[in-house]
DNA sequence: CTGAAAGCGCTAACAC
DNA sequence: GTGTTAGCGCTTTCAG
């Protein structure tokens, strides 16, 4: 298999005894090509195989087919499913994605944003670290980009993500329907935007009935705590009858526990979960759950940001917000007690 | 946000009144340039935010730092693990991962793929479509790459996979043992190599056993067939005492119906799963299922193009083929009537 | 040690 | 209708 070289638009010209403009203007379609002439170059450039070189036009100013995508980790369904919504969507205009995890790391998301800009990518869609290096920010300012479900204030105000808070108060707000007062809260660490607004969420849902110590904090991502977690709260004197996550592997973690213990679900506890994975269905008594429009979200974030890219839009903030939905299942059910 | 000009080698080289040779050559440590020069031309850069044009390098011949990936669908895990893995193995060496997704149709391949070579990516990663275009066969053979899970024959002799024929007789030889001779197998369309692998594993396993109508196959991904199919199985006069999947999706449509119906497991039915995905565990008695190394695939397959890119290794054919592993959980027991 | 110039492949002015 | 020329940003001769 030797590995041959690209052919150019000159190898077209030599062959056909042409200039290489001329055939550079057929193979754009320029009106002043004879069609004679355009057919002989069309002929000859798919003989060859020929395919333009996309760094040469980009030298010669055209605008750049590749826009890249920054999250955290790709394994994460959230972020699996953004990534289809997105390779679709731009897809179907021509685009390319890059695509780069940082692991949540700020220094890894620099050197990713940075290879972005070497590249030239057209434009950045991203979903930042919990604190980004001011490096980040100022390269950033280089590319049209737009912030994707999660948000931090330096890096501007073009956002499409889910509505956290309202997701939690959903929740939290289904269970307290139900007769329950103490609802145990799974969150992530609250230096995320996302994390914030959905404890904001739960809390105000809660009102009065809030209990400081049935809150908990895990670290990102973290599936074992949660189950530690849960397990700990279960243990307690005055347990929970509810719980609520905020995470997916939160919920994970949740659900992992009660199964291995055959916690009775929702006897002995509700439980209202994150996401709607494929195994939430089919966990114990069905999961009642918050499902999230991501794909929405994220092809509604492509979209502009191909609007933005086509057109000469202007630059004035943009913000989408989209809500969650309640997908009832068997894993809630009134407190004990009530009627 | 004023999109500003991305600042060039000339820049630097007017500001210090220098030429942008020996900016450029400042830059690259060019061991002929002073100390001092080089200091300068670095406090400049890193004053301006310059960060190097790739398509001018690459215009210069410097190689890419881009390497495609080619996946039918980014949302299923096994190829988000794939990503995964990969963008981490190559993210290390400087390179970035141009992700495309094919939805296994052979026209969206080649797009995808001739965008690819228009970007004159490094190389290629690909999990091909059951039958790739002819076009796109020879695209590739214009670039480095590598089959990855899925082989085909016309795609050259470079692949990284599972061992799928193995992975599908474990499984089966596992049900074999606990007695059972009535096994069910739901696969994929066998127009694609795995599906073709694995049945053959299973047809190895059953030998004499084998009863042809307890074979079914369905359209990709249909995890609707198979939740239709296990309904019919079962309803048969001589229904099956286990059954077998070959895929993560016909795996879980088969665990959703058998959680819908209340289907006794292991009581009335065995169940060795395809791939071990989250909710796997919590499933019914926890499902027995074939666990499968694709990230450590991937990571192999990463390294192999990362050498082949790097040094000027010769081009002979690699292959690597590596097994799964039977996770035993509570989805199987021996048939009724066994010891 | 540094500068001038050429050229990668392509397109857009500017000829004819 | 087609050819010639210049130049995108960078590296790399070749001069000094």
């Amino acid at each position: 298999m030797p590995m041959q070289q690209a052919v150019t638009t000159r190898d077209i010209a030599e062959q056909l005894s042409l200039s290489v403009s001329t055939v550079g203007r057929a193979l754009a379609n320029d009106s002043r090509i004879s069609a004679q002439t355009r057919f002989r170059v069309e002929q000859k450039a798919a003989e060859l195989g020929y395919i333009g070189n996309q760094a040469a036009r980009m030298m010669r100013g055209a605008p750049s087919t590749v826009v890249g995508l920054v999250v955290p980790d790709i394994r994460n369904s959230f972020y699996s499913t953004a990534a289809h919504a997105l390779t679709q969507s731009m897809g179907e205009q021509g685009y390319q994605v890059m695509l780069s995890e940082t692991g949540d790391d700020r220094n890894s998301e620099l050197a990713k944003v940075k290879g972005m800009v070497a590249a030239r990518v057209a434009g950045v869609i991203h979903v930042p670290t919990p604190n980004p290096h001011p490096d980040t920010v100022r390269l950033l300012r280089q590319v049209p980009h737009v912030q994707l479900l999660r948000k931090h204030a330096s890096l501007g105000d073009h956002w499409f993500g889910i509505d956290d808070r309202e997701v939690l108060r959903t929740a939290t707000e289904h269970l307290r329907r139900l007769g329950h007062t103490r609802i145990a809260y799974f969150g992530g660490a609250p230096n995320l935007s996302t994390s914030r607004d959905r404890l904001e969420g739960y809390l105000e849902a809660m009102g009065e009935a809030h209990v400081p110590d049935l809150v908990i904090h895990m670290p990102p991502d973290s599936q074992e705590a949660a189950s530690t977690a849960i397990a700990e709260l279960l243990k307690r004197s005055d347990p929970p009858s509810a719980v609520v996550t905020a995470t997916v592997r939160a919920t994970q973690g949740v659900l992992l526990e009660l199964a291995a213990h055959r916690i009775s679900v929702p006897g002995a506890l509700s439980v209202v979960g994150f996401g709607d994975e494929p195994g939430f269905s089919w966990w114990g008594p069905g999961l009642t759950t918050m499902g999230l429009p991501v794909h929405e979200v994220a092809t509604a974030c492509a979209m502009w940001l191909l609007g933005r890219l086509g057109g000469n839009e202007p630059d004035s903030p943009y913000i989408s917000r989209v809500g969650g939905f309640l997908v009832e299942r068997g894993s809630t059910s009134a407190r004990k007690g009530q009627s």
